[in-house]
DNA sequence: AGCCTTTGACCAGCG
DNA sequence: TCGCTGGTCAAAGGC
């Protein structure tokens, strides 16, 4: 609706009645890399660790967004400098919630650079509502103004957990994109160097897929411009033939991602990064150790979908690091099942939106 | 040659 | 039941 026809489709209104189609593809290309105004230099790098449930609990995080002035400026409107990357593996959350839901699996993750909305609201189930019930503290306490309830979706699903964080902690962890890599997980926690973010970052506007890079290859399959949101959402799905994971997120004119969804768990390992390998290789290698890691211990009942989670924490700086105060491993079976939160330590630092849902 | 992006249309869920 | 919205499909084109 707005000016920002320049993408590709803008119509709010839907599909039928208002073609979003232009014309030319090439729209979206323009946008790329170069585009991305983002200084890489300094970003918030989560490091191959992270995991999106990470950001559940994320104290600091909410420490952090107290400075967010807020209701005034309270629009956040205007994303200044974020990237988002994140990958998909809610861990923690996948399990809990096929567990606590007893639902297959749904997971979603939604990872915000920009918090349109600065609140935190976690709807969970049981399990969750103690994890939720923090979050909904602390962001009384922050002010924020808005209300628990980000979107609809986290009504509709039966376990999300939205994270926002506001833009102001964007802006002083730095402008620099903040890089979430989830999927990754490793346990190891390397370190979360912040290296590694400029890596995917930079590969990000580079490769065909803007999508964020994560590790994982991503076809999009669809795009539409969603009522709540300023961007066009795009819709990605794993390419992976076993792989059901999906990935939505919405980008801002400027090439930034606004809003990062993530629905499901890779059952299977990362692709080599030959593929990627622009974007990092330590990442990608990194990634494969988790991944194989986290698989190992998948649950019986799990399906493809839900897989154990690690533990990972945001520094606060704005660099994720994992957690460990448990294995994974161990963690899995019996965190997932009782109070991932309670044991788990979740960091959120990023000025993202977060979102977890259980779909599948 | 294969894969991915783009894009309009179709479908399902919800109020 | 209708309209709206979000999500997905599939054809076409591009790299
Ligand atoms: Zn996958």
């Amino acid at each position: 609706m707005d000016s920002n026809t320049s993408r590709s489709e803008v119509s709010d209104c839907g599909d039928p009645t208002r073609p979003e189609s232009g014309g030319g593809g090439a729209r979206y290309k323009l946008m790329s890399p170069a585009k991305l105004p983002i200084s890489r230099s300094a970003c918030i790098t989560i490091p191959p660790g992270l995991s999106p449930t990470s950001f559940l609990e994320s104290p600091v995080l909410l420490s952090n967004v107290k400075a967010e002035p807020s209701p005034t400026t309270g629009t956040f409107t205007k994303p200044r400098t974020a990237l988002g990357s994140l990958s998909s593996t809610p861990y923690s959350a996948t399990t809990v919630s096929s567990t606590a839901c007893g639902e297959r699996k749904s997971d979603c993750f939604e990872f915000r650079p920009y918090a349109r909305s600065n609140m935190v609201s976690a709807d969970i189930n049981h399990q969750r509502s103690t994890q939720c019930a923090q979050v909904q503290s602390q962001c009384h306490s922050q002010s924020f103004a808005s209300p628990p309830l980000v979107k609809g979706e986290m009504e509709v699903s039966t376990n999300e957990l939205s994270l926002s964080a506001s833009l102001h902690m964007l802006t002083s962890v730095a402008s620099a994109p903040a890089e979430v890599d989830s999927d990754e997980l490793n346990q190891t926690g390397l370190s979360s160097s912040g290296l590694q973010a400029s890596q995917s970052d930079h590969r990000a506007g580079t490769a065909p897929s803007m999508s964020s890079d994560d590790g994982y290859n991503w076809r999009k399959y669809g795009q539409k411009h969603v009522k709540g949101s300023e961007f066009p959402r795009s819709y990605y799905k794993c390419t992976h033939p076993n792989c059901e994971v999906k990935k939505l997120f919405e980008r801002s004119h400027d090439g930034q991602i606004t809003e990062i969804i993530y629905k499901g768990t890779h059952d299977h390992p990362k692709p080599q990064p030959s593929r990627r390998y622009a974007s990092g290789s330590v990442l990608s290698m990194q990634e494969d150790r988790f991944d194989k890691s986290s698989s190992l211990p998948n649950q019986d009942d799990k399906s493809p979908g839900a897989y154990g989670q690690v533990p990972h924490a945001i520094e606060p700086n704005g660099a994720l690091e994992v957690s460990t105060g448990a294995n994974d491993d161990t963690g899995e079976g019996a965190e997932d099942d009782d109070d991932p939160f309670s044991k788990r330590r979740y960091q959120f630092r990023t000025p993202l939106k977060l979102f977890v849902m259980d779909t599948y």
